[in-house]
DNA sequence: ACATGTTGGTTCATTTTTGAACCACTGGAA
DNA sequence: TTCCAGTGGTTCAAAAATGAACCAACATGT
């Protein structure tokens, strides 16, 4: 956690950034200085300690005020969101959080991105306007031990971390092709046919789902260490693909291959830190979300009839 | 912009987090201190003076260490996410930004979350696994002119903002509605059936598009503000609702209505400040997104026949 | 031409922050 | 026990940051 920072990063003094943004905000030294109750040389001075631990002009003085250079312009985003994040920070302490507003951190597994849980995501955004959600796309199951996201959703069949964790539904997984695909499939077994699955270990088609599935003699032939490929190419009709019904029903193209069943597989899964479970927003975001997601269970439990 | 930050935000040294932070992580006042080469005394102080600020306890005191309180923990999330933000503007200042890691905002419309794109999204963070995606859901064009995000993707007809645009493609809109309710059209200009609209100027069924459209007879009956429900409505057989080809082409039980064509609608556009042409890793994501997303381009364009 | 109200820059006495040294205490090893 | 290596806490002289006052330069309106 240390290594990867840089050791310049501790020669910084972060209150900088404060003055810098006041400064890039009001485009004076003495309009940022009142706005932060400072004095103008004060800021002038922070500026100039600032620009030289970064060795470079952060802004081009003018007799009439100072403007962004570059790299200024560079560096505005960051400290913006610095000062959001401060504010969230600050409203947490406030315990101003009652009236729920600030950014949700949210991490997703890529294929996720595919299911109807963004439409959720979406509505809520609707219904609580002053509560922005950053989705942090990502496989890193890590994310939410080193606390850069608030709230984690994964798909998993048992969560052992020091973590809260909400189990929402049990989903069902059925194997899946594109709908010219299905029409080759006859009650043999999978002759002839095509599995898409992934990288695991090199057992040939010997894989124990493999055989112990549907369609035992079908040929793993795509292997890929990722879902949202493995639907792609499923959907280009490159074979056959266990998903998660959740995923595989909604996905244009993809249709169950006949000649079987849904079967269970893991849980979604609704991951916070017992720390966040006080905080509104956080709880106003879990809460929606498990109700809305249970509340379709049946699009995730997918029973053994479509 | 400021009336929005709590007051109290100016009370605190932002520079506090750094020494808090520095004591979270190792446990004790000299180990902190230790790791950003200050004394003991002085983190001792500015702790201090941070629980002061914020009145309350954020530490423990035992002898042998220090122990985050519940509201230290909850702070310790914002914290980090300072800090990550400030080491990725302290590569921008290093000019690391060469071997491309870190975070990049992207700024999106709700419904573009069920577009083709989240797979590039899925995709660029499969291919740069030191780079971050965080998706910030929003219909909030200003989220650019803030900086609070790095690259914003809108469907739009033109951009007027100082910002820089590259239009990836134009792309067509046609009717959709359930598979169900496609069987009830008939080639008589919609009557009897339904649209599911926008919130427009309450000119009743009146609107030009009704009119100049392919079922001028059809009456607008649901308006929604917002898109991703005006997709569900329609696939859930509420009537019918213009789309855009590479939504309504790739949602679930939706098809096109018989009887028309699509026609030209607005652009997607990849928006983002000038000064963000530079830095590597966005130039990184930007020309993999437009190059994705004009690979494709029939499934945004989409002719005059699917 | 001439005030006037800006701007950023500079100076210096004052205030604040800092670090070395010390203290008291604890827990484990010799 | 005795010792030692760790804690966090406190003190005080030295160092650094700060703000009021002042300066020169540039606009603008009279």
């Amino acid at each position: 956690m240390e290594s990867q920072m840089p050791r310049r990063l501790a020669a910084y003094d972060w209150d900088d950034l404060r003055f810098f943004l006041a400064v890039a905000r009001t485009g004076t030294l003495r309009g940022g200085a009142e706005s932060i109750q400072a004095n103008h040389a004060t800021v002038s001075r922070r500026l100039a300690a600032f620009e030289n631990a970064v060795e470079a002009r952060l802004f081009d003085r003018t007799k009439g005020g100072l403007r962004l250079t570059q790299l200024g312009e560079e560096l505005l985003p960051h400290a913006l969101r610095v000062e959001e994040e401060i504010a969230a920070a600050s409203r947490v302490v406030a315990g101003r959080d009652a009236r729920p507003a600030g950014p949700i951190y949210v991490s997703i597994p890529p294929f996720l991105a595919l299911s109807s849980i963004v439409d959720d995501f979406a509505e809520f955004g609707r219904q609580f306007e002053d509560i922005d959600i950053h989705l942090q796309v990502s496989n890193a199951f890590a994310d939410l031990e080193r606390r850069e996201a608030d709230v984690s959703i994964r798909y998993a069949y048992e969560v052992i971390d020091d973590v809260v964790g909400r189990r929402l539904v049990r989903c069902s997984k059925a194997v899946y092709c594109s709908a010219d695909y299905a029409v080759k499939i006859k009650d043999d077994g999978g002759d002839g046919l095509t599995w898409v699955g992934w990288n695991e270990a090199e057992g040939e088609t010997t894989a124990p789902w493999v055989i112990k599935g549907p369609f035992p003699n079908a040929r793993l032939r795509h292997r890929i260490n990722e879902a949202v490929p493995q639907v792609t190419l499923a959907a280009a009709g490159a074979g056959l693909t266990y998903l998660p019904c959740f995923i595989g029903d909604r996905y244009p193209g993809l249709v169950r291959a006949p000649y079987q069943k849904p079967v269970p597989d893991r849980s979604l899964w609704l991951l916070l830190h017992s720390d966040l479970r006080k905080t509104a927003r956080i709880r106003m975001f879990v809460d929606f979300l498990a109700h809305r997601i249970k509340s379709r269970k049946d699009e995730f439990v997918a029973g053994a009839t479509q």
